[in-house]
Order: C-alpha cells, then sequence, then structure tokens
DNA sequence: TTATTCCGTGTAAGATTTTAACACACTTTT
DNA sequence: AAAAGTGTGTTAAAATCTTACACGGAATAA
C-alpha cells in the first residue's frame, strides 16, 4: 500500500529524473501533498532520491550528468552494461568464490549483484565500493598501484594474493575485442592480471558490450576460446555469435 | 572576484558534500545571502552542484555511492575533522613517500591534500577514491579483506606489500585514546597493520579529535611516545596537552 | 571628460514551500 | 476491550526562496 506508492514514485523519478510535488499530485490525487512529502523523506532516508526546493530528484539522475574521467565513461553505452550486468549478476550462485574485474561493467555488474553468500575478488575501487554495501558479500581488494582512468589496482604483487586465494569464477570484461587479436585491454600489467585469473579460474564469463567488437587495445590478454561465456547485449553481430557458438562458447 | 568565489564555494561543496546557506554565509561573512544564492544558481546552472532545500550539494558527492553506514559516520564531528585534516594537509611536502589510514579524519584529509607529487599508501578506499582525482598523487592502495563499515582493508598479507615499500611518514588516527592504554581502534588486524606502519614510518602524525579523549577500544596499537606530532582540534584538554609537550611531541 | 550602460551586489516585501502539531480512522498487540 | 502503533489529512507557523528595485563602481562610448 504504502510501500507500493512509494516504489512508483522512485520508479517515476528514476524515469522522468525530476519532478515536483505537484505533477506527483497528479499522479497521486487519491492522497495528500503530506502524504507525497512523506513518501519523499522516506526515499530520500534510504539514498534514493534527493528532495529539492519543489519536489525532488532521482539520485540516479545526478549520477548520470558527472564531470570526471571515469564518471564521464560511465555514462557511455550505459543501459547496454547495465543489461549485460543484469544477465550476468544471474549467473552467480550462492556459496561460490569468484573475481571481478574493475571496469565500468564490472561496477554496474557489482551494483546489480544479489546480496548473497559469495566471497568476491576485485581490483576495481568503485566495485568494491559498491559491494561493501552488501551485507552477505565477502569481499576481498587486490592492492597494488592505482591506476587513476579507471580506479583499478594493478600490480606485479597481486600475485601473491592468488597464491592463497582460490575461486571457480571470473567475470571479466575487456576493453576491445576483434577475432583475430582477441579480448585486450590498454595496460601490460592490467592484462597480466587477468591472464593470471584466467589460470586460477575454473570458468571464465567475459562481458563484452558490441561497441568494443572491432577495436584493439595494445595487450591481449585472452584469446576467443579462452572464455566459457560471452555475455554482451542485442547488437552482437550475428556471425560474430556463430564463432563463438561453434567453439561451444555460450552467447547471452 | 565573483568567479573565485564561485570556485570557493564548489570545492567547499565538493569537500563537505553538503552545505546550507548558513554555513555558506559563515565562509562569506562579506557578501549576503542572496549574492550567494545567486552564486549557487549559477553553479547548478554549470551542473556542478543541486540546490536542496536550504543550501546546496556537490554532484561529485552524490555520484560516490549513496545511502551506505559510512557516510553517516562522516557526520560525527566533521567540522573538527575537517580542521585537523587541513592542518595534516600543511605538513606534506612534495616529493616524500607516506601512509595514510582509511578512517574519516583520513578521509578528509584525503579531500584536502594539495595536488602535489608524493606517493600515498592507504588501506582506505574512501581515501583511495579521493586521491585517485589528484592527478600528481602516486597511488597505492593496501588489498585485504575489505572491513564493510569503515571501508578498509586488512589483511596479514599486507605486509608482504610494506615488504618492497618505503615511506618517511605515517598520518594516521585513532578510534580512542587515554593516557594509560595509549592509541586504539576496534580490530585486531587493523591495530597489527597500524604497528607495522610504525615501524616502518620515520615519523609517525596522529590526527585525533578530542571527542576520542577518554574511550578504550580493544586494541593499542600505539602508546603516547610512539607518535611524533598530535594533530588535534581546539578542545584538546590542556593538561594532557601538557603530556605530550613534556615528551617533544609537537601538539597542534 | 562626462554620460551611458552594464555588472555585481544589497535590501526587503511577498510568494512559495516545508515543517510541526494535532486529529482521526484503522490495524495490531496486549 | 483497551492500548499502542501506523498511515493519513488539516492547518498554522516557520523557514526558505524569488522578485523587484536601488545603488555604486567599472567599462564603454560620445
Amino acid at each position: 500500500m504504502k510501500r507500493d506508492r512509494i516504489e512508483e514514485i522512485a520508479d517515476l523519478l528514476d524515469k522522468r529524473g525530476k519532478l515536483t510535488l505537484e505533477q506527483l499530485d497528479d499522479y497521486f490525487p487519491h492522497v495528500s501533498q503530506m502524504t507525497l512529502r512523506r513518501d519523499l523523506f522516506q526515499l530520500e532516508q534510504e539514498g534514493r532520491i534527493i528532495r529539492v526546493r519543489g519536489g525532488a530528484m532521482s539520485v540516479k539522475e545526478v549520477q548520470k550528468v558527472s564531470g570526471e574521467p571515469y564518471t564521464k565513461k560511465t555514462a557511455i553505452q550505459m543501459d547496454a552494461k547495465i543489461r549485460i550486468a543484469q544477465k550476468a549478476a544471474h549467473l552467480i550462485d550462492e556459496n561460490t568464490s569468484l573475481f571481478i574485474d574493475g571496469g565500468t561493467t564490472a561496477m554496474y555488474l557489482a551494483k546489480e549483484m544479489p546480496d548473497i553468500n559469495v566471497h568476491v575478488f576485485t581490483n576495481g575501487l568503485a566495485v568494491a565500493i559498491e559491494l561493501a554495501q552488501k551485507k552477505n558479500i565477502h569481499l576481498t581488494i587486490l592492492g597494488g598501484q592505482v591506476l587513476k582512468d579507471n580506479l583499478s589496482t594493478a600490480s606485479p604483487v597481486a600475485r601473491s594474493y592468488f597464491d592463497n586465494t582460490n575461486f571457480e569464477l571470473a567475470i571479466i570484461s575487456a576493453a576491445a575485442f576483434t577475432p583475430e587479436n582477441g579480448f585486450s585491454c590498454a595496460s601490460q600489467i592490467e592484462a597480466d592480471l587477468l591472464k593470471l585469473t584466467r589460470r586460477k579460474a575454473k570458468a571464465m564469463y567475459m562481458m563484452l558490450d558490441s561497441s568494443k567488437i572491432g577495436k584493439i587495445m595494445p595487450y591481449t590478454f585472452a584469446r576467443l576460446e579462452d572464455i566459457d561465456v560471452l555475455i554482451t547485449d542485442d547488437n552482437f553481430p550475428a556471425d560474430l555469435k556463430e564463432k563463438f557458438t561453434n567453439r561451444n562458447i555460450v552467447v547471452m
């Protein structure tokens, strides 16, 4: 009842970005402004909206605007990445141990992750911050030098972490992909880490939005056949999809 | 003139997250509220802040992860902590290497840090995110299990990082202090890290707001005489101050 | 130089929005 | 059945914001 209305308000705000109390009143003619105010107050407490004079706006909306290098990046292909992240989140089973990389797609995955009992290793600061909010997720961040452009860590020392840890699954993303050059990224040290990850993990899922296809970055860390599942969006080319399915790689 | 003030307001908001008009008025006593309002309006036009009832908040603040327990904590004694952080920031020289812990005071220090060429080691996620915004700061984060309540990392493996690194200075904060029990914190693993830090660093500066005095936490990691400089606020008791200065510890 | 315009600012009244306090109906607990 | 709790509406008061106008100084034009 009350909760339904609050969720509806949250939805509206996420869609419209910003609403005045008057507009809200039009949507909900059967309750008073005061009630709507109280709903907004509650949503504010939950950190989902910001109340501004005259009404409220969605936090998500604000997060879209952005100015910084990293946050800027998150705007590109955001919708596709969120959808990919949602698919990936469904693939994660309880009581497992997995690695997630530090890219922007991974950050969306972190947001979409169910709050279940899993152990996550990551080299992404933003990923870690997101996951830290989930009560049931055990979280370990790999140390090392912080790469400022993507807020991930990379360090030869990371290897020492891996010596004593195990995980079944690695869910990672690449900055670029071509069938010839495989999955590549911008930094050598990151490529090293991901290669190492490939060896440690029993399975590797790759998140790749279609904008990455055809691009080449300096350091290849995996080839087409190295992965087990490819998670992508609807614009993924059909002919390329065949190349994966021919090798028994699940494309979804 | 006008632009300077506007930029200063933007800076303040980025650091403090949110300010009321009254607080702004305290910062800028020589101009009227109306002028500040107009400044805020302009910053809003530029998309850098959001005006909320009573004042404004930084867009960057919103873009950070919202609603986590950590941000709540930051409200306690915020003003004192910021002042302490400002003092500490002035003590940092260019071309040095230092360790900063992961507490909330440390996060304010990170915000106040000048963007100079230094190498910073930290075990704080929030600290790292802040410092990552500064172009000239080399940043290394210690890996390990993430403690969700204070967004810092702790791990026995952190030791392996320290084996190959050196820093002149450690600037840390404590959760509690009494003359008898020294500086203490809530987690054993964190205490271990800080003890180790003490041994690695040539000098140790302690940031301690006066609300911590008289409290005792389970794990002591340093005694009164272990530190070189104590950075605190104006409410620091005079008799206690003497105990430090008697041992040639600078209190500021 | 002098006049004119523009810009940034201050003041204050008026409009708007928000809060606080109380009342009421309805549900759940004791 | 009483008591406590929850969700809601109404209203007045408080807080905040906007609007309109005035003023001084700097820049520009005559």
